[in-house]
DNA sequence: TTTACTGCAAAGTGTTTGCAGACTA
DNA sequence: TAGTCTGCAAACACTTTGCAGTAAA
């Protein structure tokens, strides 16, 4: 399904008059692998993992670039950085940010945040085209108590 | 009552034995007056405009520290600065940015978000503790359609 | 061969820190 | 007077821009 994915994105860029170049191809490959939304500097560092260091002049231009395809999205965790996400499907989602560990994971809202935008729409005439919603907290680790050192 | 509330808040600081300095209280009024969240950019070019120049070092200390008083809170407006506000009465609360005029307004979510915050805990054993909502999308005059020029 | 893409250097924002001096209580 | 608060200068992190060279199709 990722691989699929892969192609589909390389695809669409070529057949859109794009080129697959290496830190695209790159950039893409670690989004696809990612667990969690990726900050700019946390890209580069991935990519001098790799073997394959990106000047972060392209990497901005990457971002630039795939956001402006559709491809990417961008995420705010409140820690100052700007953090980028597939939006691949379309399904928007959430992000639950663990205040002591700092892990991200996602989260699908089923019915979304409808009732409350309708809502608005009534009584603010506020037309809403997009959100953020993002929760901050303990995530299950970090919340349970203490357990006795079973190791 | 806005005075009411900047006196009270003036007495607590003096309480806590903190001192009510021109930078301080010139900030407490712009808060005051705001009608919507503010960065600190925004802050200093306001203390300008009031012949009240305030060095940058002072007025990001000092958000820190009113901060960590619990007199404002920080609000993300994803345009890569933090906003800050009053968070007098510990109303939480949420805003509409315009994304044509850029005008924010606030918003009350009479139920918030319990309903999802507890689904959060049932099924990903997440402790939520805070939050981050904001809506983006067109104000009441912005999304008005054109209308003849009655003018 | 064309031109989308890349890297380097430099500059632009927003924010933080160290330190000596100033002012409130 | 004491200790909080302030300004200045410099540094920092992240991001953007100009320009000349490189490489994908």
């Amino acid at each position: 399904m990722t691989l699929k994915t892969a192609h589909v994105l390389s695809e669409n860029l070529r057949a859109a008059g794009h080129r697959l170049t290496k830190a695209r191809s790159a950039l893409l490959d670690i989004f696809l692998a990612a667990a969690s939304p990726l900050s700019a500097p946390q890209l580069i560092a991935e990519l001098g993992k790799r073997k394959l260091p990106v000047n972060k002049t392209t990497v901005y231009r990457e971002l630039e670039f795939l956001m402006s395809q559709g491809i990417i999205r961008q995420i705010d965790l409140l820690d100052g950085r700007k953090h980028y996400e597939l939006s691949s499907g379309g399904a928007h989602h959430h992000h639950l940010v663990c205040n002591r560990c700092g892990t991200v994971q996602c989260i699908d809202l089923p019915r979304g945040l409808d009732r409350i935008t309708s809502a608005i729409k009534r009584t603010h005439a506020f037309e809403v085209t997009s959100h953020v919603l993002e929760f901050f907290g303990l995530c299950q680790r970090c919340s349970r108590p203490q357990r006795p050192k079973t190791k």
